[in-house]
DNA sequence: CATGAATGAGAATTCATTCAT
DNA sequence: TATGAATGAATTCTCATTCAT
């Protein structure tokens, strides 16, 4: 088998055992035997557990950016349309099953000791945001946006709340109302809070 | 040392292992060894390591619910207001230092596998929803609030959005934002969102 | 079992095994199973294979300075006596078997990559060649011996030459002369070298 | 390249490598690195790692026997002169650096567990006494050395002081006299014990 | 309550060797 | 000749847990 496709399939697989049972339970050991190869051979192809760790990591950035809505038409219409689409994109990312979620929190935590993983997720991160920013610019410079949006801020709070919603299923119990009415919610939040005109009142 | 006085000093390392390595990195041996007792005298008050991770959760919960401001005067005005004061008790749980919201992170996502932690993190959770529901009920039945507004969800939301926030950092890179800069957007984004008056007009 | 004991009986079964096997040969597994303990016992005892070396090594240093003659009577004679009845300690250190002179060389080999040991075995030699530099220095002092006599260099020469002597049975051929014929020679070479009126012609 | 170069690379730096690491540090990857060949190919050319040492040993046989000096001219003086001359040859062997030294001792103790080795460096050595014993005869023959003298035990003895000396730098101190000093003693103590009229009185 | 000693079951990693190409 | 890929068998070391005292 030709060296890089047992390495992704490799990551694949251990990609899962992490979702599954969490960094903590990851085993070189259960990742080369569903992989039907010897532990020697996966400690061939990436020399340390560490090291499959960062192929995760390598794999998560890829699947981060592909799991997307296809390439929208020419053009997208107005920023908020296109800001939704982003919630669609998020829904496409975190909505079927909460593994990229777990493994990229899994992934932020230990990213606290470990450099490497820390800067390629902080870069991941990096472009989620600028992305968002380019949105929110362009719906402020075409006038529907609220001219005093902090953009980079909202930027980032839009992150916060796609990564906040997907993740609160992790410990959810059973009377949580379901993503799709939380998504309903967030649609309404962000209307109020970007579209030029519904200017907030101020608290009374 | 009275029982329950080491069995305290323990699990509040134990906590702090966690905030700092991981679920994945807390060791028994180490934590006994901070706590200068032997390492059986350690699984002497908790019979095992799980039996040490109950211990944490049970104090993580004690710590969310202590983390807050002090209780309010008696008539907290406008449940908007009152909703503003969640924000800061959320700055006050969450802002000083990631580790309550690492050590929760890390403990949601082992839930997936104990249901023991699963149940307790559920109730702490859902007891915050509850209370967040209440505020927007409040406010909702004195007009303040959008009388459409999908209680529950949008509880849920809220919490959803602390917990990004606040959880943003782990895997931040140099550029990001600072989190008063997001707080400050998540206020004028509950305004545009919750109160009565601020109707969106729908995207176009 | 008290702890030092079984320590002690571990470090003899390691010194055994470097001097049949060689440290290349040396197996923790092999020496825990000896000592009839499991290897994670051995490894609570002595943490590192490392540290089981240098435990080793300490032991080396202990029985280099026990395995020599009962303390001689008050007065020992002559000097040159005293250096004879070195040559009787040699034998009775390295002459029964090569052990002590294999594990010794094994460890000076390895020393030049482990400071530790390096120190260790340093001031083992040091010691040594000062007590023979002591005798050496009375010698002269006395007029028994030569007045030129370069005392340190003598001292460590006298060293070589006994470890060089014990040492060449290790890749001996069948035709080599026993060990006592060559320690009479070295007798006769001690004579004619250290003692006064042996005044050397210079070669022609 | 030619295999034969190849070859003999490979064995260069494997010797090397036992020198710097002992055998217990040699490894079939590490030369192979160095040599900048696959490690399969290595195993090509030895066939085992087992074949590889014996190549290091017949290497070291030669390297014996090439270090010396320039074949003296036809007449060579005195067997005293032909003796120092021997001494000369030590320094060039073992003197500029301890590897060769350190890698005859590593193969001696490994040569008690592996007869093919013993084999080999029991012919080396056996070699180099009888080249001494002949000097040794000769100087008997002319007169210039003790008629009594034990020939066999005193070659064996002579050697024993090479390697003794050259070997103590291994586990030196700070402390300790250069090797030049030692050989300035060594030549006293030589005369002293050869030379014909160097008669020792006995000790008293 | 407390501990030193002990341990079984794994953990990652190493390493000489094999083999198809 | 040469190599990339693969592997079995070990190897050191870790760790939660047990137990006699």
């Amino acid at each position: 088998m030709a060296g890089s496709d047992r390495a992704r399939a490799v990551v694949e697989i251990a990609y899962r055992h992490i979702a599954e049972r969490g960094l903590e339970g990851l085993r070189v050991r259960a990742v080369a035997q569903e992989a039907g190869i010897n532990q020697a051979t996966l400690l061939y192809h990436f020399p340390t557990k560490e090291a499959l760790i960062q192929g995760v990591v390598a794999s998560v950035g890829r699947a981060f950016q592909t799991t997307r809505l296809p390439a929208e038409p020419p053009s997208p219409q107005s920023a908020f349309d296109e800001l939704l689409l982003e919630v669609e994109d998020a829904r496409i990312r975190f909505g079927d099953s909460p593994d990229l979620l777990v493994v990229l929190t899994e992934l932020e935590i230990r990213s606290r000791r470990d450099e490497v993983i820390g800067r390629i997720l902080g870069s991941l991160y990096e472009g989620w945001r600028r992305h968002l920013s380019r949105i929110l610019t362009r719906g402020v410079e075409e006038g529907d946006f609220r001219a005093e949006l902090d953009v980079d801020a909202a930027a980032a709070v839009i992150m916060a709340q796609f990564k906040g919603i997907f993740g609160l299923r992790l410990a959810g119990s059973a009377g949580d109302p379901a993503v799709d009415r939380l998504l309903s919610e967030l649609r309404l939040e962000l209307e109020g809070w970007l579209l030029e005109g519904n200017r907030a009142k101020g608290a009374g």
